[in-house]
DNA sequence: TGTAATATACTACAGATGTAATCTATTTGG
DNA sequence: CCAAATAGATTACATCTGTAGTATATTACA
């Protein structure tokens, strides 16, 4: 039983990134993963990991004088709420046109696309196995 | 040549999703249209419809002493922007991996399903059939 | 051991957002 | 023709966000 997921900003959620892709880290490991893709001062990144730890996105363990960072909550979780959220507001909650716009606006190689059709057909198969076995 | 997009917030993008399903419409229309879907106050939905004016989301007529609302923006370009936008942030731009998480953790129907298989054919077909002619 | 460097904690501050209330001008029923 | 209702305009106000700066505690080098 999961509860609340926190609501993680823009801003944070970048942080986030970094820490479901590795952790445990300390603040300053967090600065230096993030140069490259955001021009953060360093203060503002301590600000957002701070606020994390507040909202219990992410938990840390004392090394010494300073803090080493881990994820509070799971990416999976996390991701789910934000595309739920996004499905809901962006296309009233219907799955279907959602994922016909992202086919039609976006490049897909080759692979991306045979690898989907699999994905689809499983489903298929998968769903039609389980008919009449509605609660 | 499209301008920069207003920034539409959550709130307010309930507002747009009645302009642009129908429109011109009054501010009590509106109003009247949300009225089952948000237990907002009329005065709330006053001020989001003037917001989104101020920020040329919409666009107004005036009848009399009351406005006829209209839609400044459209809609499918409101929605690729948001997509956009969540698809970078939660899936760091990798359409594949998004596609797949919401075929996976989505309740689609077989005529749903095979409606994707096709697209997805059709898109393989068109790729290929331009292959080697990239700029 | 004392002081500079560094870590985290607290404070700052403007703009966006959610959610209204109040002010003012206009319209309409009696 | 005037008062009540209504429309839109302006103001309010707490939170959240982005983006730091300042204060305080601790550590590590000279």
């Amino acid at each position: 039983m999961q509860h609340e997921l926190p609501a993680i900003s823009d801003a944070e959620w970048e942080v986030m990134t970094i820490l479901w892709a590795d952790f445990p880290l300390t603040a300053n490991e967090v600065v230096a993963r993030l140069a490259d893709r955001k021009d953060w001062n360093h203060r503002t990144v301590k600000t957002l990991l701070n606020r994390l730890v507040t909202k219990k996105a992410l938990a840390f363990d004392t090394h010494g004088n300073r803090y080493l960072y881990r994820p509070g909550v799971q990416r999976d979780q996390c991701v789910r709420g934000k595309s739920r959220s996004f499905l809901d507001r962006v296309f009233g909650g219907a799955v279907g046109p959602m994922l016909t716009h992202f086919v039609n606006h976006s490049d897909l190689s080759q692979e991306e696309i045979e690898s989907l059709r699999r994905l689809l057909a499983a489903k298929s198969e998968k769903q039609s196995a389980r008919k009449g076995k509605n609660p």
